[in-house]
DNA sequence: TTGAAAGCGCTAACAG
DNA sequence: CTGTTAGCGCTTTCAA
């Protein structure tokens, strides 16, 4: 019933392992041969097996898309989508096929992730996120198995090849906007400083603070985390401090966008009392009211070079380590306004 | 440095084929020999070869999930994502992992689907769509290869296993509601009638006009990818019609927001001037001003039942084909009033 | 330019 | 309860 490269062969009149070197395209094959071996796998309906090539030639032609354990409680969010698009539209130009990794917790991660990678389930692996300490990363890394990351390496980052905007310098920029803008009370709604990612943002931050003079406060370091729990709560919290921020620098349009919501319910406008400021620019910023001004990370290229980069390093596992910085650009949109609390 | 099945057996003097029995944890083998040789398969840190199991034993556990060719291009929304999770988070729990399909066209997703399934990269698919005429559907029958479908199959729709929600009476009841707030000329805005889902939604959509004894109106059968090209032009033209409705049924949140932002634009207030209902009941719809009136078609759910019945139907092949509804729900937000441009 | 044969790592009869 | 053996379908030396 299954059509495997015997009854190719034998139908063709050649040996299995030239049908095998047809597949492959090999050079020594003769036109007139390879044409009538192609002949016949239509004929037949042929199509080589997956599992009986990989065994042989030990390469798998998949690479395994790994998702942080958070991901999937904000996979409301598009980031995700977004990345993965990029990362499928390379790999499949480069006929690799997807495999997806979902776990829930760490160490389901780290689980699925040795036996991806000790079961030979693909050649390579693409992590979407970069957290402190990561025992994923570490054995990825002690295996010497072909990976690379969406974010920058805790540790080791001269040693692994991965891809990330300059979260320091943009979140600085960004911050230097509200900044110029008259703000000087700044609240930064980050997530969970387990994530590199969080933690560049948040020195970018400080860093513009800093050199514009204005000490940085502990009360305006909000958790994410706790918005997406309570995020009433969270808000007014915030905004009852004795002097509540006049800006807002968010790490998520979808945040911001439900951090909004709430102030319209405290009734404090945006941007008239508080500006605000976030990160994706996903495609419903620009139609949100107010529209939110939204620093554009370019997910799509994020995703889409980390899975040229692996695939790079799986056909050339010798090449060197790299870091891809991909530009960001600020969207200016209406989320934000001269500040009115003090004197310009 | 690969260590097999062979160098567990050698260490724990025991024959291959008892260290392949304790993997698949035969009762046929005495605790005592399972215990010792699960203590050298964890000192030697071996981890079973995928590949060289499905070529042996004929099955992959991995199930593939086929994607629309047109899902990227919505990959902003949130469906995808969501019943994505939805059966990752039951083929996990059954040991499965997910291959995910991600074609661009129509033709590039029969290939990928013909070699997934003839190469035996995956036990099972999932299809993520429904279309009139669809060729990978009707090649997965033939084929008699298990597959379960998230969507109402065009044709042969006993002889598959599908996961569904009752789109025409759902979009029938969310009709009947914007018709007893005194609507009357009502705008379908949807996506491409080759999606069965469309057909259905659009059906139920006439059913209530029908019952109101309301003529269908053909210009108010609004073409979603318009929208998504050019918002702005498509909504100016409906609005500018010689009788304009005051109502909406939209398929999708994302598309509702941005017309409501078109509307807005054009300085007319939803839900005063429009009423707007949708499907899909995003998180944003919540937090969005208005807030949507929207249904909850349970996405999560469609993904996971979808799975569960297909790793079913792995496992037994002689399972009858059947049908599930999820249960969907109107959640009633702001987006609607009353029709002030009728007299009550 | 092609064929024969060994083997990738595992499972599954069949024996014992 | 455990071992022996024969493949799964393909690639890849080695030989011709």
């Amino acid at each position: 019933m299954i059509v495997t490269i015997k009854d190719v062969a034998k139908e063709a009149n050649v040996a299995p392992s030239t049908v095998s070197r047809v597949i492959s395209n090999s050079p020594r094959i003769s036109e007139k041969t390879k044409k009538r071996v192609r002949e016949v796998m239509e004929q037949l309906g042929y199509h080589p097996n997956f599992q009986a090539r990989s065994l042989a030639a030990k390469s798998t032609q998949a690479i395994g898309v790994i998702m942080p354990n958070s991901a999937f409680h904000a996979f409301q969010n598009p980031f995700f989508p977004e990345v993965l698009r990029g990362i499928s539209t390379n790999a499949h130009t480069n006929k690799y096929g997807i495999y997806l990794s979902t776990g829930s917790t760490e160490d389901e991660i780290f689980e699925e992730v040795t036996s991806m990678v000790q079961g030979r389930r693909v050649d390579g692996i693409v992590l979407l996120y970069s957290r402190v300490n990561d025992k994923t990363m570490k054995f990825l890394q002690e295996a010497d198995f072909p990976f690379t990351v969406v974010g920058r390496p805790d540790e080791n980052e001269e040693r692994v090849t991965y891809v990330d905007n300059d979260n320091i310098f943009i979140t600085k920029q960004i911050t230097n906007y509200l900044i110029k803008l008259g703000h000087k009370n700044i609240a930064f709604v980050g997530g969970s400083l387990d994530f590199v990612v969080t933690i560049d943002r948040l020195n970018g931050f400080k860093l513009a603070l800093s050199e514009a003079g204005i000490p940085f406060n502990d009360e305006y370091l909000v958790n994410e985390e706790l918005i997406k729990e309570n995020g009433k709560k969270a808000i007014t919290a915030l905004m009852n401090l004795q002097s509540p921020p006049t800006g807002l620098v968010t790490q998520d349009d979808l945040i911001a966008y439900e951090i909004i919501s709430h102030l319209e319910d405290m009734k404090i406008r945006v941007p008239d009392d508080v500006s605000i400021v976030s990160f994706n620019n996903l495609l419903l910023s620009e139609h949100s009211k107010p529209s939110i001004t939204s620093v554009d990370i370019a997910i799509y290229q994020l995703g889409f070079e980390a899975a040229k980069c692996l695939i790079e390093i799986i056909k050339n596992p010798d090449l060197l380590p790299r870091r891809i910085t991909i530009p960001t650009k600020i969207i200016e949109r209406k989320s934000c306004a001269n500040n009115k609390n003090i004197p310009m």
